[in-house]
DNA sequence: ATCCTCCCCTAC
DNA sequence: TAAGGTAGGGGAGGAT
């Protein structure tokens, strides 16, 4: 279970106080977290999450000249990025720049989209203003007049031409700049312009070429003719385009795609379905395809092959076709099928680490009162879910400030270039813990809990030397064996990783006045060029200094965005580093493997597999060719889409250094929970409240909505493949707002058990828990 | 249109 | 045996 506060307007008082430079001077005294440190006996506290300074971002606090300077900033990066991107486009090289001296700006939602309309400014030589200025646009892009600005147009266009976006497409497809005035918005008419030629005359043939890339596409953009714009990519849709309430022809049914787990967490009636437990027995043999719901079940670096690889020999198949569960949660009170569920618990079954009996009691939220605390003492995920905080609290303030002062004097210099810096340690938990160990440097080592080769514990990080037999982090530590049978592992150590973190993030402050944290071993770096200072040379001495002041390596990318230093970094790795001009950028991507983007995983690789599109370089072709952009979002979503379509270009608008305060907080436990009665149950929600609790107090923020998420054990699951492990689980939740925001550990009790209500939870199945809460 | 709830996905 | 957490982004669909 988890509970979940988000942020409440009435904390705003709350908030603001924990805004003051005063408010952290009480717990920065802490930032050495020594494990004697009070605070931390606190419940889940191993890693002093629930210590954390109340210092809190730059965002709320800034006064409102900050912001002021903070969007020149941002418009200034905005337009260099937007100039280098032209200049080094091989698309733009290569064509007639016929909007030059044309700057556009655009206002509100167009057909096609911003995004868009900007491709073809940088395409084709002309410019695209993000912000609104009368000096530097000369034409205004627009849709559709809202009655408020049509009654004053000429206050909302400062006397520049209001032009309608087929003008654009109109002129790339006459190859030269058309006179903009018939495509003047009409006032009168108020609706979207006809279709352009452009849209009707060139279609055709260029579906023909996408067919030739991808030739799923044409069908899937047939089914989705009713989406959410009325951008069609097919002739005999024109109609849609002229439609002009944009929204007016929107088909009901949006492409629900096969989810039909979702219909699981809706329909809360399942309150008898836990009768069938014991008659449905499964064919869950695929948890890949099954459904969307993310179950925990086999982890591997790389998926199916890696589940098959694991299973012989083992009883892993076999435990998913034997009864189900037995019931962990029993209420006796609860009906009467009790004898299903009671002789289940009886059974003895194979467990994960083909050892046959009971799992350790002690192992569980059954056999120890502090489960949860010393739960998250062992716990890596904890650890690295939890540093961001840490790292808030001593560096959380300063690198404000510098951040502050960054963004003022950049204003001031408006002719200085940056480059973005992304740094990331090798292997970092293997690298810390071996980094006195000369002699096993060339060896592959591992860290896990475990060196069962048959356990389920897993990998948290493999040197190179392992990773060349394919041992990858969370992969099962019986598998790494089974690949790499030599593989050393060494236990954690969590403090040791916390002080060469530390020494990581002071190098790089010292060097770097702008430090964006990702991780414990991760973090953007933004520098001026024009400063002298050659970023590659900053970054070999930046890698120098860590590795004579940690002993352990790190990579790093230089590129001109976020998105691309980080590729770089990857293809720097190990002990090395990366440069990818702008230049470069093309051809870099070119080959490169969808889902190594960041923001792509499995399953968008997967759905963009179905399109037949694997690299960047084909997802580039064909959402060009397709017209465009638009395509995408249908497919994957607004956001989404628009993501696929920048990434797949190497574009990324983000600006380093900026980061928004917290949303939300929330505690959760997926290993060893395990419950007999229904009190047990409440026992661990009030467990996951008081580390809640205490986190908030912690961070000096209230929350206002509550979410409680449960885990419920699939009836036809089998025994969790892992060790104490959850299971192959569909995931619940319940959220409640309440009208004043709290930090009070009894409410956040009441709420949960109010919460708990909603659930009408059976009693054959097993759950787990997560608890958080957001702040509005 | 925008907000809200209940999810799913992703990254470390 | 083993320690499958945390937080943000975002989509679907219903309420307003
Ligand atoms: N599934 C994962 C991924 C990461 N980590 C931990 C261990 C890693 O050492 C640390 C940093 O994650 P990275 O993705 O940076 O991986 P590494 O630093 O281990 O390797 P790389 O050299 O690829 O950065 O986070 C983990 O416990 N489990
Ligand atoms: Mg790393
Ligand atoms: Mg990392």
């Amino acid at each position: 279970m988890s509970l979940d506060s988000a942020r409440s307007g009435g904390d705003s008082s709350k908030r603001s106080l924990a805004d003051s430079p005063a408010s952290k001077s009480s717990s920065s005294s802490n930032s050495k977290r020594s494990k004697t440190n009070s605070k931390e006996k606190a419940l889940g506290m191993a890693w002093g999450a629930n210590s954390v300074s109340s210092s809190r971002s730059s965002s709320r606090s800034s006064p409102f000249s900050d912001f002021g300077s903070y969007m020149l900033e941002k418009t200034r990066k905005l337009r260099q990025q937007f100039d280098a991107e032209a200049s080094n486009s091989s698309d733009s090289s290569s064509k007639n720049p016929l909007f030059h001296g044309v700057s556009i700006f655009i206002d509100g939602f167009t057909i096609p989209s911003n995004q868009e309309l900007r491709s073809y400014m940088l395409m084709y030589g002309g410019r695209f203003e993000n912000y609104f200025s009368r000096s530097r646009v000369t034409h205004i892009i627009c849709s559709n007049l809202p009655d408020s600005k049509r009654k004053n147009m000429r206050s909302f266009s400062a006397g520049l031409p209001v032009v309608k976006p087929a003008w654009i497409l109109d002129s790339v497809f006459a190859n030269r700049l058309l006179d903009w005035v018939p495509y003047q918005l009409d006032q009168l008419c108020g609706n979207q312009p006809p279709v352009s030629a452009f849209f009707s005359s060139k279609r055709s043939s260029m579906v023909q070429d996408t067919l030739e890339v991808a030739g799923r596409q044409l069908n899937m953009d047939r089914s989705f003719k009713g989406g959410a714009s009325n951008y069609v990519d097919l002739p005999e849709l024109h109609e849609s385009l002229v439609v002009t309430e944009q929204d007016a022809l929107i088909v009901r049914d949006r492409h629900v795609n096969a989810d039909s787990s979702r219909q699981v967490g809706t329909g809360m009636n399942d309150e008898f379905s836990d009768m069938l437990d014991c008659i449905s027995v499964t064919s869950n043999g695929n948890p890949q395809n099954g459904s969307q719901n993310c179950d925990i079940e086999e982890p591997t670096g790389s998926k199916s092959s890696d589940v098959r690889m694991e299973v012989p020999g083992n009883s892993d198949t076999e435990c998913e076709t034997t009864l189900a569960s037995r019931l962990q949660l029993t209420p006796e009170k609860l009906h009467g099928s009790v004898g299903t569920h009671g002789a289940d618990n009886k059974n003895p079954t194979a467990s994960s680490s083909g050892v046959i009996g009971l799992f350790n009691q002690r192992h569980s939220t059954l056999g120890d009162p502090n489960f949860v605390e010393n739960y998250f003492k062992s716990s890596r995920l904890h650890f690295i879910g939890t540093w961001r905080s840490r790292y808030w609290k001593r560096y959380g303030s300063r690198s404000n400030d510098l951040k502050t002062q960054n963004a003022n004097c950049c204003v001031l210099d408006a002719s200085y270039k940056t480059a973005v810096i992304h740094i990331d340690m090798d292997c970092f938990f293997v690298s810390v813990v071996i980094r006195n160990h000369a002699e096993l440097q060339d060896k592959p080592v591992a860290i896990c809990h475990s060196d069962n080769p048959k356990g389920t514990a897993e990998v948290s990080s493999a040197n190179y030397p392992a990773r060349s037999f394919g041992v990858k982090a969370g992969m099962f530590v019986r598998a790494a064996k089974a690949r790499c049978p030599h593989l050393i592992i060494f236990p954690y150590n969590f403090q040791a990783y916390e002080e060469v973190a530390d020494q990581f993030y002071n190098i790089l402050h010292k060097h770097c006045s702008k430090v964006q944290a990702v991780s414990c071993d991760e973090a953007f770096l933004e520098v001026t060029i024009s400063t002298g200072l050659d970023p590659e040379f900053l970054v070999s001495r930046i890698r120098n200094e860590i590795l004579e002041t940690t002993g352990c390596t790190a990579s790093a990318g230089i590129a001109g965005n976020m998105l691309m230093a980080r590729l770089a970094t990857r293809a720097a790795k190990p002990n090395g580093q990366c440069c990818i001009p702008q230049e470069r950028v093309e051809e870099h991507l070119q080959l490169l493997p969808i889902k190594a983007l960041p923001g792509i995983g499995h399953v968008l690789a997967e759905k963009l597999k179905k399109h037949n599109i694997q690299t960047c370089g084909q997802l580039r072709m064909i959402s060009k060719v397709m017209l465009m952009l638009e395509t995408l979002r249908r497919d994957f979503g607004a956001k989404t889409g628009e993501m696929l379509w920048n990434h797949s270009r190497g574009l990324d608008n983000r600006l380093v250094g900026v980061t928004q305060e917290s949303k939300s907080i929330g505690a959760e436990v997926n290993w060893g929970v395990r419950f007999k009665a229904l009190e047990d149950s409440h026992r661990f929600l009030a467990d996951l409240c008081k580390e809640v609790s205490l986190r908030l107090l912690g961070c000096g923020v209230r929350g206002r909505t509550f979410t409680l998420k449960i885990k419920r054990r699939r009836k036809d699951a089998g025994e969790p493949v892992k060790y104490m492990g959850c299971g192959d689980c569909e995931n619940l939740s319940h959220s409640m707002t309440i009208p004043i925001a709290t930090d009070d550990i009894g409410v956040l009790q009441r709420i949960t058990k109010q919460l708990f209500g909603c659930f009408h939870l059976g009693k054959s199945a097993q759950y787990s828990y997560m608890f958080s809460c957001s702040f509005q």
